[in-house]
DNA sequence: ATGCACCCCGTACCGCACTACGGTGTCAAG
DNA sequence: CTTGACACCGTAGTGCGGTACGGGGTGCAT
């Protein structure tokens, strides 16, 4: 019944140095060992890691997800705190997608002005971007380092 | 004419050590380093600069703003790459947004389940990630470490 | 000539989430 | 009893994008 690190590890499609990494961390528990010093886990450890790795996959850092399960330890709480913390979440996560679209929307009139012909130094993308073509600083040699003198010491 | 990196820094609401670490990575050019090894950079840097912040702010990441400065340089490339570059981070920001997207409705129908009352043992968002209440494991003390032996070694 | 702001350098450090390494110990099968 | 797979440990390295530190040297104004 009990299991070792390893098949936690593949059942959780993971890897064993995760799995102890998350421990250090204080996201898994530590799990016994006896005799050998082997870690034993029993088979609720697999839903712990795999509340971890999908809470990573709603975008919850570590961090984040730490607090999570603490809230889940210390049952005086009440689910109150949990929903809050998703509905946190979910404004960030909307903060993100709104940054993303302002993104993609310059980007899009960007491509649109641009007709993908001709030489970068006409090139409205490049340009809109602040470049107005070469600029002198990019084509100076090293003046400094490489070239000649020891300056500095 | 010329500025020092603190001008230059201070110009762009950059700090100098992010500016020597740009150069350092190739993102801006040597300056020229008359007399005392003090940078000198023309104004136009200031542009260069800004450059790199736009496209940040775009979501290219420095090694990808590398790469559109570099086709900048090397003028036999045609406006074309660059547009290119511009509709794959397109795209990426679009399965970016997607990604996120999915997220937020996993969780808003998690929060939309939610009461938000009563004992996390009950929540059916906690439940949903995939921790029903309270774990054994979480409960076990030390079993290794600091308690009490030492096994291995 | 003295003070002080500014600049130089290399190196180390931050947070994040892992991933790798290497030397050693344990277990189960043959 | 040997072999091979697996587990143990601490430490270090990865990639990203900076940020900080400390022990100096310069430039300019007073």
């Amino acid at each position: 019944m009990a299991l070792t690190i390893g098949q936690v590890a593949k059942q959780c499609g993971i890897g064993i140095e995760t799995l102890r990494f998350y421990e250090r961390e204080g996201l898994i528990a530590q799990p016994s060992r006896p005799d050998s010093g082997f870690r034993t886990y029993p088979p609720e450890s697999i839903r712990r890691v795999r509340f971890i790795q999908r809470s990573k996959a709603l975008g919850f850092s570590l961090k984040e997800i730490k607090e999570l399960l603490s809230l889940r330890v210390d049952s005086v709480t009440s689910c109150g705190e949990v929903k809050k913390r998703a509905e946190e979440k979910i404004s960030d996560i909307e903060k993100r997608i709104h940054a993303l679209r302002e993104m993609k929307d310059a980007l899009a009139k960007l491509t649109a002005a641009c007709r993908g012909k001709g030489p970068t130094g006409e090139c409205p993308i490049l340009e809109a971007l602040g470049e107005p073509g070469r600029t002198p600083a990019s084509e100076a040699p090293e003046t400094g380092r490489k070239g000649g003198g020891k300056r500095w010491q």
